[in-house]
DNA sequence: TGCTATACTCTAACAGCGTTAGAGAAGGCA
DNA sequence: TGCCTTCTCTAACGCTGTTAGAGTATAGCA
């Protein structure tokens, strides 16, 4: 019958897919639980901590549903999927990339990223290298989640409108109209629960996915010659 | 004597490198311009409107300080160029990433990217992908910009602190520690002004850089080979 | 049985926020 | 003179996160 930690958590989770995260206020979460919005300052310390709690819950619960790992898949491929899944974790709920975003890198998602770093090391990295460019794959995720998401929220309140949108008064622009023109022209569907294949997301992902496998290569070169030079 | 609205952005903008963005409210603003709160709303229709204004008016300042544009580079250093600009352009007010990044595109950002897109098109890139590259390139130097404010302003919180930091219990993953170990070792000072090439925007960027460096070759290809095809 | 501590909830209230209503003062112009 | 535009004001509304402090129910223990 009495509300439990848990219970204030989940809820959050649920109402902030209702009303987004501006919506999400300490008394409008209160009366959900059926209590009042003092009485979350006894399961909670703050709405930062709130948001702490849910930001993690969210991922765990997000990658949960995801399908198991694929194993015996190339470095570069294993790489990919493992950034894929970081994306599509931060976008499964309403303003989850804010949430997630928001927060200071907790200690909770340590050992995440040892397990990730690792995956690059295996492939010829080392290890501070691998670090710089998570840390610089991790900008871009939450770039374009946040992004893709704000989008999401616009689209909330005006629907589409695409006739009177801002693409429309381009005449002044013919690159920027040759663009979306064409833009326009091919809609493929994508598959299901996956980042759509030209999404900025995608695009940016294979881009820096030939960088990194130009560089593996590069390292692997590197590693042979030095190999060769110590046993001659 | 009066106020006027380039009164109230100016001084919004110099404002917010005193408090912050979660600091600038109508009141200290008002306060600030002698004039009281609801006065703001003679000049300025919203709170919302108001962010548009400094946002733009940040950019167009933090540009014009900026020495003019090198010619005559090669085109991948000339967008690698453009790319950099628009991050410090971001970076150059303290939250600027957060005031830019939150208000919806606005028109005043065509012409820039009609001359952005131009600098592809003339590379070989047909404009629709020059159009989805510089939209997955913009995510990319938003969550760049994102992450590099936020850090910031934790450090202004509690500076430092790199003892008790979280990067201090380690021992359960050694890659992370092996990689904070040698990141720790070589500290690099940076070009004046310009991001460090440490930093993950830098190292990001030259991914991308070398994955557009070989789209810009394959489309060459191509074009030389329809070129010869319609010419035997 | 009675006592006490823990777990959980409440009402009342505070200071701050963006914002609105509506009145007023100063100056140009008929 | 009187009107209109421009700029400012005070008072207040409804909302936010948050604190103070009292109250109740339940479990464990003497």
């Amino acid at each position: 019958m009495t509300v439990t930690r848990d219970d204030v958590v989940q809820t959050a989770i649920q109402l902030l897919q209702e009303v987004g995260l501006d919506g999400l206020t300490l008394r409008r979460l209160a009366k959900e639980l059926g209590i009042s919005a003092p009485t979350l300052y006894w399961h909670v310390k703050d709405k930062r901590e709130l948001l702490d709690l849910m930001s993690e819950a969210m991922v765990r619960l997000a990658r949960e549903k995801m399908p198991p790992f694929p194993a015996d898949l190339p470095w570069d491929e294993t790489i990919a999927e493992g950034l894929r899944r970081q994306y599509e974790a931060m976008v499964a709920y309403r303003d989850g990339a804010r949430v997630v975003a928001g927060n200071r890198p907790t200690e909770a998602s340590l050992p995440g990223i040892e397990q990730f770093l690792k995956l690059w090391v295996a492939a010829g990295f080392p290890p501070n290298e691998a670090l710089a460019y998570t840390l610089s794959l991790g900008d871009f995720i939450t770039g374009c989640a946040l992004e893709h998401q704000a989008e999401m929220e616009r689209r909330r309140i005006q629907p589409v409108d695409q006739s009177a949108s801002l693409w429309e008064k381009l005449d002044a622009y013919p690159t920027l109209q040759a663009a979306v023109a064409t833009r326009l022209g091919r809609i493929i569907p994508a598959p299901p629960g996956r980042p759509h294949p030209n999404s900025n997301f995608e695009r940016g992902l294979r881009l820096m996915m030939t960088g990194l496998r130009l560089r593996q290569a590069e390292l692997a070169a590197e590693q042979q010659k030095a190999a060769l030079q110590a046993r001659p």
